[in-house]
DNA sequence: CGATCTGTTGACGGCAGTCAAGTCAAGTGG
DNA sequence: CCACTTGACTTGACTGCCGTCAACAGATCG
């Protein structure tokens, strides 16, 4: 159901090959910067981005998180007054600019099918906004580890209401977890520390997760 | 360039009116909830609409403000998982749902409309975030109250640049105000008391704001 | 081996939340 | 008309969560 090319028939996929290019970027590599009037458009293939705002003293916030599926760009906004940089090791399937605005005021599947993932992504900040006005630090990262929990395992498995388990990967620094979270990377660790004290989670490494129930975690998360 | 019917012609125009329908609310009635699968369309004529999210125990944070121009509730978004009170006396400018959607498919420059106002609300939102997660409480309510001097303050007068000032109306209670920043009602006295007598703003009565200079006031917002 | 980056943990302090009292304006009803 | 209630707002005192500052552990790399 994810992914853009989904709405299109074999005809006009054929057409969206020929304006499409591949590119890579190494970790903390700039994808696209705020005052960047090149507004191009592309799909996520795999590693993670972030969107970030950045305040005059330093101050950061990580506004969205892109995984692969996802796209990257806003389609006629000429000021997308943020930026987007490589958490991990990126791969973009990427459209020329003009040549993808056009397919959009042609082909009437595509247009739809962004207008459903732009809806997509205003439930998802709005959901955030929750999180960061109204959670304490241990709901925020609890909420976090469920995010990537439940993104990380395959929906057949949620489907069934087995008592569920999840394993997952961050791939974010904790500075970074902190940035999304509106707190410090201390903070961050220490309520990992205090939720795997608790049992809700366990890790091997600093980076590899497991959820041995996901309600419980859930109900952290509040 | 703002509303909905700008993107159509005389003759959609009309079409359009045919599925047209006025509804007014009082203050604090609901309009729409979130398990409500009926997910009608309309434009807000005029007053302020809240869209909140509700936490279990009852927490509470203001995802989005609707002012006259802007439009109420998700096309083809089947689950839209929060709130829309009224906030004031509220008139509304109703779309009868599945004629709009048909209008929708049909008239390309709707959905294209459509779009970019969705775009439009989704980088109002990370603007948001960041003041949510970033911002001491002193910023967050400079913040809002730039916001609502900037949206109630003719463009004319921001595009020259004259030392400027504003006066507006808050329409929310301070508790309001409070779940829409992340703060408790108690803070946001104090932050208002702590910006007046600094002479950022100047109040009469409860709700009369005027800001003698927005420069400042942007300033104090961060 | 030192340098640097990332993550962890502890001690302390401040900003904002909690609890509480009180003002003011607008009803409400006897 | 006045006593009473209610809701919105304000202000003060105190507390606690989380930020700040700091020391340290591991890992990676030249």
């Amino acid at each position: 159901m994810r992914g853009l090319c989904n709405a299109l028939t074999d005809e006009e996929l054929l057409r969206l090959k020929k304006i499409t290019y591949r590119k890579t970027y190494k970790p903390g590599e700039l994808i696209l910067s705020g005052d960047d009037d090149a507004t191009f458009y592309a799909g996520v293939v795999s590693g993670v981005v972030k969107l970030t705002k950045i305040l005059v003293d330093g101050r950061q916030q990580i506004v969205g998180l892109l995984f692969p599926s996802d796209s990257l760009g806003h389609a006629f906004s000429k000021n997308n007054p943020y930026f987007a940089d490589a958490a991990t090791e990126v791969e973009l399937c990427c459209f020329e600019r003009v040549g993808f605005e056009r397919m959009i005021d042609e082909f009437s599947g595509l247009k739809h099918r962004l207008l459903e993932q732009t809806l997509d992504e205003l439930n998802t900040a709005r959901d955030w906004m929750i999180t960061l006005g109204r959670k304490t630090a241990e709901e925020k990262v609890a909420s976090l580890l469920l995010m990537l929990a439940t993104r990380s395992t395959p929906s057949s498995q949620v489907e069934m209401r087995a008592p569920q388990s999840a394993y997952f990967e961050i791939h974010l620094k904790r500075h970074e977890i902190a940035d999304f979270l509106g707190l410090t990377y201390e903070t961050v660790c220490r309520q990992i520390a205090h939720l795997k004290k608790k049992g809700v989670i366990k890790m091997s490494g600093k980076r590899q997760f497991a959820a041995p129930d996901i309600e419980k975690l859930s109900m952290y998360a509040g």
